[in-house]
DNA sequence: TATTGTTATACTCTATAACTATA
DNA sequence: TATAGTTATAGAGTATAACAATA
């Protein structure tokens, strides 16, 4: 079994305590008078984050941040990374997909895929075949075994889904998934409303 | 040997390029009879990552990689990182501040913060002050340099997740937060709806 | 004895260049 | 000449242990 570990120019840290989460008052626009202060702050007074608050990446990564930590601890049992989830379940939904169009899809560099599809074959969870119309290419496909492992995986992972956002009804986990679709994949300019009307659900 | 401590790596890379974003068929569920199929990808055909897509981890982890991307580009004339940015707008929030506070309400390690300080002293954005409560731990405080400096920053990061997030009304960006938020900071648990069984892991 | 700040260091992940074999 | 896969390696980020000064 694989030890974990990550990357990333964050706007906090990969977080090895689950990050305290500093309950602050909520996205109060700082005050400028506060600022230079030449008090010191009490011990107890819990530190004031509610500037980064206001921030959709700051919370977006805390989100994540905190999601990732129940994967790597829930999906520990079956070795495997979330990024070795995502390249298997890639191939699993398509069948003889080339490394080159799993880098594509995933962000991945190449080079660093290579490790990766060694370790999945020697545990004989995926196979490499020919690629029928380029010799350059090989076909990735997983077998029975990797198949078990990912009807598994995936079903903890979508319960594991369910734990971290115990705090949203499902709706609120429909609506946010398509804001944050709206962010990494935005439809075209016209799409975009005028300020005046949201084109769509903006429910509770 | 054994690590207790949690890293974390990510659903996708870091992302050099833009991550490629791939759209797909909305949350179609993976067809299983299509699993395993002996046919190779068409290299036209765009890899289907809509399983993926169902997952509040990957979609939560892809916006704030999209939204990073954009804020290393614009914060770059400031010569600042996301976590750099983090740890002086905490700073400047919080005069005064400790760097043991530091970490902990931003997650990180004591020994990955020493060298951030040392370079901000160079830099004269800040000032470091004995404690006057405890002779061990050092005051952090914002210089005029590092204070104009910040607002400036503070006014690029607050225009650049407007721009990452153009394709959201104002009201969609207040919902989004909100229900991050939620996820990284929930509420007790007396105010989550009864889904049937609370603590069960496994309900479908 | 416990904690703050610090040093040194190991480990992982990410990025770049270059090589091979096929197209 | 361009691309798929691979190798080697540089670079950045994260984690652990241990130490001095102070509580």
């Amino acid at each position: 079994m694989r030890r974990p570990r990550s990357k990333l120019p964050p706007f906090v840290a990969e977080a090895s305590p689950p990050a305290p989460a500093v309950a602050v008052a909520v996205a109060a626009p700082s005050d400028p008078t506060t600022t230079r202060t030449e008090g010191v702050l009490d011990p107890v007074t819990r530190v004031d984050t509610s500037y980064l608050e206001t921030l959709i990446g700051y919370n977006a990564r805390r989100s994540a941040l905190t999601i990732i930590s129940l994967f790597l601890e829930r999906m520990a049992v079956y070795g495997l990374r979330p990024v070795d989830f995502s390249v298997l379940s890639v191939i699993a939904h398509n069948p003889g997909v080339t490394s080159r169009m799993l880098c594509a899809s995933l962000g991945l560099l190449p080079p660093n895929l290579v490790s990766m599809i060694q370790q999945f074959e020697q545990r004989e969870l995926i196979d490499k075949k020919p690629h029928p119309h380029d010799g350059r290419a090989l076909a990735l496909y997983l077998t029975p075994k990797g198949q078990a492992l990912m009807e598994q995986a995936e079903a903890t992972a979508f319960a594991l889904e369910r734990e971290a956002t115990a705090a949203l009804t499902e709706a609120q986990r429909n609506t946010l998934r398509r804001l944050l679709k709206l962010i990494y994949a935005p439809p075209p300019d016209k799409f975009r409303p005028h300020r005046g009307k949201p084109p769509s659900i903006d429910e509770l």
